[in-house]
RNA sequence: GGAAGGGUGGCCGAGUGGACGAAGGCGCGGCGCUGGAAACGCCGUGUACGGGUUUCCCCGUACCGAGGGUUCGAAUCCCUCCCCUUCCGCCA
C-alpha cells in the first residue's frame, strides 16, 4: 500500500511515478484524493460530534448523582447520536471504497528503475557463464526426462489434470538434493531455515499483495477459508505481521523449501510442454525483513546469494533489471535472474528478486522502533533462492549428452549420490 | 469434534455500567542522594488518526483479542468470530 500521507502530499510525484507502469495508474490517484478528502470531512465532523456527546453524558452521570433530573440533558444526547449515525454510515463507506481503492494500486519503482512498457525493455545487468556447445542437437528436458523416466506428464495429468507432473526416480531425488544444496547454502549465509505452513489465511494474502487483486490466480480452499501459497514468500514475510520489532532484531533472514501453487489464470497456451510452468512446483526462498536505510544494499546481497546456487551448479545465466512497465505489483525494484535453457536457445527466468520497501510492511502492519523511539515501517525482500523444476529442467538441458543421459553438476554429486543420470 | 478456563499498556496484573488510557508492580528514562555504585526517594514513560500551530507543543477522537449490539454512557452487559491453555475423543 502506498503511503497515503505521501499521495496527500505529493499527488504530482506520485502520479508521475505510477504512470511509468501504466499511464492509467494516475486517475486513480484522483479518486483517492477525493475520497481522503471527503473522509476527513466526515471524520472532523464526527470527532467534534462525538465530543460533545462524551461531555453531555458524563453531565447526565453527575445530575444523577446529585438527585438532579436529567431527561432534558439526555434528549440532547439522543439528537447528537442520531446525527452521529447518519455520517458515521457514510465515513464507513468511504472508507470501504478508499481501502479498496488503495489496496489494488501497485507500488512505486523506485527511481532508479528503467522505464518501459514490457519485458522488452528489461535491461541485462550481467551474465556468467557460457551456453554450452554440445556438437549435437540438444533435446528440450521433457523429452530427456521422459526418456529417463523421472518425469511422467501423462500420469501426472491422469491425477490432476494439465500442468501437473509426476516426478520419479532420480528425478525425485534430484529435487530433494537441490533442495538441500540449497537450504544449506543459504543457511550458511544466515537464512534462518523456516517451514511455515502451505495455507493461509485470506488477510496474509493481502499483507503481501496477492489479495484483492489476483483472486484468480490462487488455488481456495472454500469451507476453511485459506488458501495455499502461491510462494513461501507470502508465509515467511507475514511472519512478524502486526509486531513492532527492536531495531536490534533487523536485519531479519528466512529461507524456506516450499511447494508453490499457481492456476497460472490467464497463461493458457503459454510453455505448455515440459515443466516450465506447473500448477505446482518447488521452491526454496529468501526473505528480508530490513532497516530501510539498507534495503538497496540488502537487495543486490539477495541477488547475489541466489546468484550463488547457479554458480554453484555451473548454469549460465543473466540478469536483468525489470523496466517499470514489467514490475511486479508489491516491488520497487526487481532483479530477474535468467537461466540458460538450450532447447528453447535464449534465457529463462529462474529467480525474481525484489525490494517491495515499505508497501508491504504497510499492509502487514510490521514495524520497528528506531533509536529514537519511533515507529517506522521496516522494508521487505523476497527472492526465489532458486525455483527448483526450472533447475532441473536447466540442469537436464544443459548437462545433457548425446547417449541420452544427464551429467550431475559436481557440486551435487554428494548430495544425490550419483555422477551421472541414465537409464 | 466435545467440555472448561482465559485473552487488559514493553512485561506481570487489578478492575463487573459513570471522572478509566485504565490501580499496583516490574522494566525503561530523567533528577536527587553518593567519592562512585547498589538500595532508596521524586518525576516521567502507549499507539493510531483528525485538527490547530508547524511545533515532536496543544486540542479532540478512537483503541482493554476482532467485529457487531444494548445504553444517555461499555474494559465491564449481550451476540458472532479469532486465538491461547487444560481435559476428553480422533488421528500421523
Amino acid at each position: 500500500m502506498i503511503d497515503l500521507g505521501l499521495i496527500r502530499k505529493s499527488p504530482q510525484l506520485v502520479k508521475e511515478r505510477l504512470s511509468k507502469r501504466d499511464k492509467e495508474l494516475a486517475r486513480l490517484i484522483d479518486q483517492v484524493l477525493d475520497l481522503d478528502r471527503e473522509r476527513r470531512s466526515l471524520l472532523t465532523d464526527i470527532e467534534s460530534l462525538r465530543a460533545e456527546r462524551n461531555r453531555k453524558s458524563k453531565e447526565i452521570g453527575l445530575l444523577r448523582k446529585q438527585g438532579k433530573d436529567s431527561t432534558a440533558v439526555e434528549e440532547e444526547v439522543r439528537r447528537i447520536k442520531s446525527d452521529i449515525e447518519g455520517r458515521q454510515q457514510r465515513l464507513e463507506e468511504v472508507q470501504r471504497e478508499l481501502k479498496t481503492l488503495l489496496l489494488r494500486i501497485p507500488n512505486l519503482p523506485h527511481e532508479s528503475v528503467p522505464v518501459g512498457e514490457d519485458e522488452e525493455d528489461n535491461l541485462e545487468v550481467r551474465r556468467w557463464g557460457e551456453p554450452p556447445d554440445f556438437g549435437f542437437e540438444p533435446k528440450p528436458h521433457w523429452e530427456i526426462g521422459q526418456r529417463l523416466g523421472i518425469l511422467d506428464f501423462e500420469r501426472g495429468a491422469r491425477l490432476s489434470g494439465s500442468r501437473f507432473t509426476v516426478v520419479k526416480g532420480w528425478g525425485a531425488k534430484l529435487e530433494r538434493a537441490l533442495m538441500n544444496l540449497m537450504l544449506d547454502m543459504h543457511s550458511k549465509k544466515g537464512y534462518v531455515e523456516v517451514l511455515p505452513p502451505h495455507l493461509v489465511r485470506p488477510e496474509i494474502l493481502e499483507g503481501t499483495g496477492q489479495l484483492p487483486k489476483f483472486e484468480e490466480d490462487l488455488y481456495k480452499c472454500e469451507r476453511d477459508e485459506l488458501y495455499l501459497i502461491p510462494t513461501a514468500e507470502v508465509p515467511l514475510t507475514n511472519l512478524f505481521r502486526g509486531e513492532i520489532l527492536k531495531e536490534e532484531e533487523l536485519p531479519i533472514y528466512l529461507t524456506a523449501y516450499t511447494p508453490c501453487y499457481r492456476r497460472e489464470a490467464g497463461s493458457h497456451g503459454k510453455d505448455i510442454r515440459g515443466i516450465i510452468r506447473q500448477h505446482q512446483f518447488s521452491k526454496v526462498e529468501l526473505v528480508k525483513i530490513v532497516h530501510p536505510d539498507s534495503s538497496y544494499e540488502e537487495l543486490e546481497r539477495l541477488t547475489l546469494d541466489a546468484e550463488e546456487v547457479l554458480k554453484t551448479l555451473g548454469l549460465p545465466y543473466r540478469v536483468v533489471e525489470l523496466c517499470t512497465g514489467d514490475l511486479g505489483f508489491s516491488a520497487a525494484k526487481t532483479y530477474d535472474i535468467e537461466v540458460w535453457l538450450p532447447s528453447q536457445n535464449r534465457y529463462r527466468e529462474i529467480s525474481s528478486c525484489s525490494n517491495c520497501e515499505d508497501f508491504q510492511a504497510r499492509r502487514m502492519n510490521t514495524r520497528f522502533r528506531d533509536s529514537k523511539g519511533k515507529n517506522r515501517f521496516v522494508h521487505t525482500l523476497n527472492g526465489s533462492g532458486i525455483a527448483i523444476g526450472r533447475t532441473i529442467a536447466a540442469i537436464l538441458e544443459n548437462y545433457q549428452r548425446e547417449d541420452g543421459s544427464v551429467e550431475v553438476p559436481p557440486a551435487l554429486r554428494d548430495y544425490l549420490g550419483t555422477d551421472v543420470i541414465r537409464l
